[in-house]
DNA sequence: ATCAATGATTGTGC
DNA sequence: GCACAATCATTGAT
């Protein structure tokens, strides 16, 4: 302050030049009497101000100080600082006043909701609680696995929210001694200077907002770390487990046994991912409203499909594999349906005997398939089939009560299902609907129902 | 450490 | 909105 004071005295060119008020407030009382004098008393005057302003810098400090003090005990001083005040007020300063009323800022906004949906701002451990349990909520319920998972994620993201509120705190801190500070000086100038408290508003305000930019980088940067440790913890790719060997035996055991229409209703895959209790240990971090089981399904047939189309030699031995698993499951079914039915005569099976096979006799069957490895399309297709026709084979078995033995080696699977391009859509053929002219093993059970 | 298997995602076309 | 194809990222066996 007494820096600037003496700066104001020493530099007197610099200070009327800005300050018109200095100079005005400058003229010493012997000058500032003689007021009502003539032209030439006038002109006399200011000659003795211009003379006293260039010989200023000739003055001693003491006598700069004295001025000074004379100048701060002025009676008229008051007065004409509020009034100074008042005609800044009413210029610029009103002016850019209206301008500051600006609208939040939608970006700060953003950055808000979503530290607070994150649980990184907003109460202290309840928040964080809050938003581990509903991340536990948004894996699907799954209990145990899930919370293990998540405690590491929970940790990391309470040490972001930690570094979070220290970092505001401290800027919130630096912004309010800042603030002080600036008031202080402005108060304190305003001895020397005519300062309105409206303009003390808007520096202050001026302030905030600048701290408040770096707040909103601090946010930023917080909620980038978020975002990073979201995918790092919660990307379903990085959290994959495999299926349990039952879920992928089910699931496999309906893709070949729907080989010619792999494409599960939504019924079907919910039933699925029901039997194969997929939700529990799979994907888990999706919408709530996601249903996680069925898009799995889903992906899965979709991979099975995609895999199996791409390489079909490859899925040989597990078609044959599954082929037999489903006859086998068929034949009891079908024991049991025959020992139920109490049949009798077994004469010829329905006209769709070309696609039927000796069911009773698995073991022959199976013995078959594991010598037809070499074309398991047929094996494959004929144990696919096996299940998905069990309920029609019943029904003719009870009608007809016998069953023929039209297991053929020379039954083709043509990859028929599969079209030209290697899609499944255009094999639709109607099950049940076995042409004379299809070899003896083509047995289409195109079961979507 | 390497590599095949595999669940999930992304981009594209219908 | 679904299916497909390509791809990513992880798992598990070697």
């Amino acid at each position: 302050m007494d820096d600037q004071s003496r700066m104001m005295q020493t530099h007197p060119g610099v200070s009327l030049a800005g300050h018109s008020v200095q100079g005005g407030m400058g003229l010493p009382p012997h000058v500032q009497g003689h007021e009502g004098a003539d032209g030439d008393g006038r002109k006399q005057d200011i000659g003795d101000i211009l003379h006293q302003i260039m010989t200023i810098t000739d003055q001693s400090l003491d006598e700069a100080q004295a001025k000074k003090h004379a100048l701060n005990c002025h009676r008229m001083k008051p007065a004409l600082f509020s009034v100074l005040c008042e005609i800044k007020e009413k210029t610029g300063l009103s002016i850019r006043g209206a301008q500051e009323e600006e609208p939040p800022d939608p970006q700060l906004m953003r950055l808000d909701n979503m530290l607070l949906a994150e649980g990184v701002s907003g109460p202290e451990k309840g928040g964080g609680a809050a938003a581990a349990a509903a991340a536990a909520a948004a894996s699907g319920g799954s209990g145990s696995d899930n919370t293990a998972e998540h405690s590491d994620y929970r940790a990391k993201l309470s040490q972001i929210r930690q570094i979070y509120h220290t970092e505001l705190e401290k800027y919130e801190q630096a912004c309010n001694e800042f603030t002080t500070h600036v008031m202080n000086l402005l108060r304190e100038q305003s001895r020397t200077r005519p300062i309105s408290p409206k303009e003390i508003e808007r520096m202050v305000s001026i302030i905030h907002r600048k701290f408040s930019s770096i707040q909103m980088q601090l946010k930023q940067s917080t909620c980038e770390a978020v975002m990073i440790l979201r995918s790092r913890f919660l990307d379903a790719r990085r959290k994959r487990r495999n299926f349990s060997k039952q879920a992928t035996e089910i699931l496999n055991e309906y893709f070949y046994s729907h080989l010619s229409n792999p494409y599960p209703s939504e019924e079907a895959k919910e039933e699925l991912a029901k039997k194969c209790s997929i939700t529990v240990s799979q994907v888990t971090i999706k919408g709530p409203k996601h249903k996680c089981s069925e898009h799995t399904v889903s992906n899965w047939f979709g991979n099975k499909r995609i895999r199996y189309k791409k390489n079909i030699g490859k899925f040989q031995e597990e078609a044959n594999l599954y082929a037999a698993k489903t006859a086998v499951n068929a034949a009891h079914a079908v024991a049991a349906a025959v020992q139920n039915s109490q049949a009798n005569s077994p004469t010829t099976p329905t006209s769709g005997s070309s696609g039927s096979f000796n069911l009773p006799n698995s073991g022959d069957m199976f013995m078959n398939m594991q010598n037809l490895n070499g074309d398991s399309y047929q094996v494959s297709q004929v144990g696919a089939n096996v299940q998905s026709q069990v309920d029609s084979l019943r029904h003719v078995i009870n009608q007809t009560g016998g069953y023929s033995d039209g297991l053929g080696g020379n039954s083709l699977y043509s990859p028929h299902s599969l079209s030209a391009n290697g899609g499944w859509q255009d094999a639709t053929t109607p099950s049940s609907v076995t042409s004379p002219t299809e070899g003896p093993g083509s047995v289409h059970s195109d079961t979507s129902n």
